[in-house]
RNA sequence: GGGGAGAUUCCAGAGCGGCCAAAUGGGACGGACUGUAAAUCCGUUGCGAGAGCUUCGAAGGUUCGAAUCCUUCUCUCCCCA
């Protein structure tokens, strides 16, 4: 065992919810198993998932046995909790392929080769696809009454609702309730982990549990991760934030994190970042005597970044931060090569112009509003440009009728366009 | 099935024959300030450089003139059975 203890670990990072009694004192008893599901509705996880990732990384550290449970069986049926409306369900080419990104995810963040509490990768469907559903409602459904489904939040809001709730979707608790079975029978995993809207789900399997083999299993669940300013945690204007890089580039998603509120960012460096309480506490005092140099912000964005991307995509991200948001010109712009440029500007939308165009010189409000979509109108642009919310290779412009011509290129193609101060548009030239 | 209320620009919500591209609030987007923050302040928020043009659930109609009046249709909400 490791000297570290998971329960207080989770405790003082402020990441531990609640727990069913008995847990603590089962997992101060030795190594356990325990596990956390993901649900494969996208094919890559976002940060939203990364909370219930550092659960199990915290629980590997302290010497227990993570495992990963991929839904592919319960990701054709819909968790209910916290869903006002019915689910679309997956087709199951597209569930597959989410749930190799998930498990090319996973693989990342635990270890899969220690010894004695590795981690361990399982997909639920591998135990749905050959149980039928006789078996399953003999088997499984005599053991939990509709009664006490019933009692449960995720349904009973639904039942309030409007929408109503198909069968497929109250039976969803009974499915992952036999994966907590399953999991316990053949894997003797004795807890189930999770954030805390699936504290019902987890429970029907500890029932399941005992009420079928008369087994012990346990359960602990995260907190919601909180915003102050009472927005959705993850979300930013363009969408999840999301761990592919394919899918938010590194550069954002170190943004992401550089962008977190003073109030944000204490709590979250305690749940993203593996840096000890002393050292946490260390940052703070620093931060607070300087705060506009966001020294929390700084650590949790490297820390999480290099985690997540690794150390190179991180040192990209920053230059390119320096770059978008340094005091840097049109001259700094120019120096770099094409390569590091394009890097900076990954992500960035991109429109197209003809070098023919250019050569004869475009007015700016044809340039954003007509030659690219940067501005959905020509009035818009004017305005925009007018109000002094418009710049070009870093260097603002105010009059609408300035010409745009070759001088402005960069690396021989390129120019760039800002909208206000944090939109930029790359217009490549051909 | 019967009765009532309503549908307005991103949202909420005024307007009830010309002064209405449509109050006000929110949101969004810009600017200043700042720490790539919060708060605050300022500006913009149908298209158009402008004249002007197209909007107020849909289609018709009355009128010199309609978001406003009439007819039909579609949809929403409420009450009763």
């Amino acid at each position: 065992m490791s000297n570290l203890n998971f329960v207080e670990e989770m405790r003082w990072r402020g990441m531990l919810q609640d727990m069913m009694p008995g847990t603590e004192e089962k997992l101060n008893a030795g190594m356990c198993s325990g596990y956390i599901g993901f649900d494969p509705t996208a094919d890559s996880m976002h940060v939203g998932h990364l909370m219930q990732v550092m659960t199990l990384i915290h629980f590997q550290r302290a010497g227990h046995k993570p495992f990963a449970l991929v839904g592919g069986a319960t990701g054709m049926v819909g968790d209910p909790s916290g869903k006002s409306a019915e689910r679309n369900l997956l087709d199951e080419e597209t569930l597959n392929k989410n749930v190799t990104g998930l498990h090319n995810q996973l693989e990342k963040f635990l270890d899969f080769n220690c010894g004695a509490n590795s981690a361990v990768m399982v997909n639920n469907y591998d135990w749905f696809k050959g149980f039928s559903f006789l078996n399953f409602i003999r088997d499984v459904g005599k053991h939990i009454t509709v009664n006490y489904m019933m009692a449960k939040d995720s349904v009973k809001k639904r039942l309030e609702g409007e929408s109503g709730m198909s069968f497929t979707e109250f039976t969803y608790q009974l499915v992952q309730g036999y994966d907590f079975y399953y999991l316990w029978k053949h894997h003797g995993i004795s807890i189930q982990m999770g954030g805390s809207d699936q504290w019902g789900n987890i429970v029907t399997g500890t029932e399941l549990i005992r009420r079928k083999d008369g087994g012990e299993a346990f359960a602990l669940t995260t907190q919601l991760i909180k915003k102050s300013d009472g927005t959705k945690f993850g979300k930013t204007e363009s969408g999840a934030v999301w761990l592919d890089p394919q899918k938010t580039s590194p550069y954002k998603f170190y943004q992401f994190w550089l962008n977190a509120s003073d109030d944000d960012v204490k709590s979250w460096i305690r749940i993203f970042t593996l840096k000890t309480k002393a050292e946490i506490e260390a940052l703070e005092t620093e931060h607070n005597a300087a705060p506009h140099l966001r020294v929390l912000q700084k650590a949790l964005a490297t820390e999480i970044t290099i985690r997540v991307h690794g150390e190179t995509e991180l040192n990209k991200a920053i230059e390119a931060s320096a770059i978008l948001f340094g005091a840097s010109t049109a001259d700094a712009l120019a120096q770099l090569d094409e390569a590091t440029f394009l890097d900076v500007f990954d992500g960035v939308p991109q429109s197209h112009v003809t070098l023919h165009d250019l050569n004869a010189g475009i007015n700016l409000v044809d340039l954003l509003a007509d030659k690219t979509q940067i501005f959905p109108s020509r009035g818009e642009a004017r305005k925009m440009i007018t109000g002094g919310g418009v710049a070009v290779n870093k260097q603002k412009i105010d009059n609408p009728e300035t010409l745009v011509n070759t001088d402005h290129l960069i690396n021989g193609k390129y120019i760039i366009a800002q909208k206000g101060k944090k939109n930029y548009y790359l217009i490549i030239v051909e």
